[in-house]
DNA sequence: CTAATTTTATACTAACCAGTATATAAAAAA
DNA sequence: TTTTTTATATACTGGTTAGTATAAAATTAG
């Protein structure tokens, strides 16, 4: 057991906590008073279990990148089938912008929105999470591209780069009308776009 | 000529400085003090021309709503082929992205993210404007629907919906990587999910 | 020229912000 | 118990925020 008074609260899910309160209110919306008590942290104890507000935010950040993150990558990586593989990234997105327990929209596309006020570690941080769901999507369609899915004339980055984009633009859908409906036909006019290759067509696409 | 002494500011210049400026660091990223420089109007004089912060930035939205917004719809109209009416509306979107003059991104993306702390005014303003971007792909869809130009069982409004969603993808995508290639790669690949009437065909997709 | 009217310049206010100093409480170590 | 260590509670600080009071300046009307 550690040495001096333990601490009342449990860091992983007041971590979780403001995660969830910079989700909904973003960065500067979000205030230090606002997340003390929400977190049920006194501030000076704040400031010393996370560190300044860049620094919880950054924290908070790589926890909403780790779980939800990591969750659309695993259902990509169940899928066999390249088709079903970009389908089931779009998918859990839309799972994840439909779960009513969840702050609406997504925090990676709220803070893009706030980036201009950020220094450069945030700023960075935002690019890398980007990068990292793109790449997602661009290990797959490059490896069904080499194995003769996707035809090789296609810009499988720029393909990569669409269907992730278009789960961002579910995420500000989500924000203005947070309705699942809506979110599930955007997933399915988006498939429409995927590639075929006429001459190895061997993709399920029921 | 009026009463009192004259003004010494250009009110439409001085509200397209505001529009500027709400574009690039947001409502709560922008400050009455940095407004009141970028303008070149003292605070007093801004109250009495525009009211408090919030009408000033409804007023500055009006003028982006109508000086894009606008744009992109005469854009539309200009196309008598429905194909090309969407795919001028993502052109026009990629071009007011890709103008160096302009601030990053989207004034109407951005304000999406921020409006957990936005009073009902500018919520209502923010859903009007989507209403607006929608129904202009929605009316020429629908329209080319009924000429038979499009199948009949399509959902004009969910593809209006995702036609308009991927002009705000772009926009997310033009934040972080202010790249015009990557932005018109998107609207590219988003034409692939145009749907065709295989028995009433006759679209110009060159 | 005078009076009425409107804009501008300066300085101010009350509330809120991120962050902290100080003192106290709760635990382990000696 | 006493000392050491860590966490908590309270109150505070300096800076920034939106918004304003006051007075001077610039114009027109009479």
């Amino acid at each position: 057991m550690p040495r001096g008074r333990p601490r009342e609260f449990n860091t992983e899910q007041a971590l979780f906590q403001a995660m969830k309160l910079f989700w909904q209110q973003g960065y500067q919306g979000t205030s230090l008073d606002d997340l003390s008590k929400t977190m049920g942290v006194t501030k000076p104890s704040l400031y010393a279990a996370f560190g300044d507000k860049e620094q919880l935010f950054l924290k908070a950040f790589d926890r909403y990148s780790q779980l939800y993150g990591g969750r659309v990558q695993q259902a990509v990586a169940a899928q066999t089938n390249i088709y079903q593989a970009v389908k089931a990234y779009l998918d859990t997105i839309a799972d994840i912008l439909s779960d009513i327990d969840n702050p609406a929209g997504c925090l990676w596309v709220n803070s893009t929105s706030e980036c201009h006020h950020f220094g450069e570690t945030i700023k960075r941080k935002i690019v890398e999470h980007q990068a990292r769901c793109e790449a997602v999507l661009y290990n797959r369609l490059r490896q069904a591209q080499i194995a003769g899915q996707i035809p090789i004339e296609e810009d499988v980055q720029a393909l990569a780069r669409f269907f992730g984009s278009v789960g961002n633009a579910m995420a500000v859908i989500a924000k203005v009308h947070p309705d699942p409906l809506k979110i599930r036909q955007m997933v399915e006019i988006a498939m429409r776009a995927f590639p075929i290759n006429l001459s190895f067509d061997n993709c399920d696409r029921s």
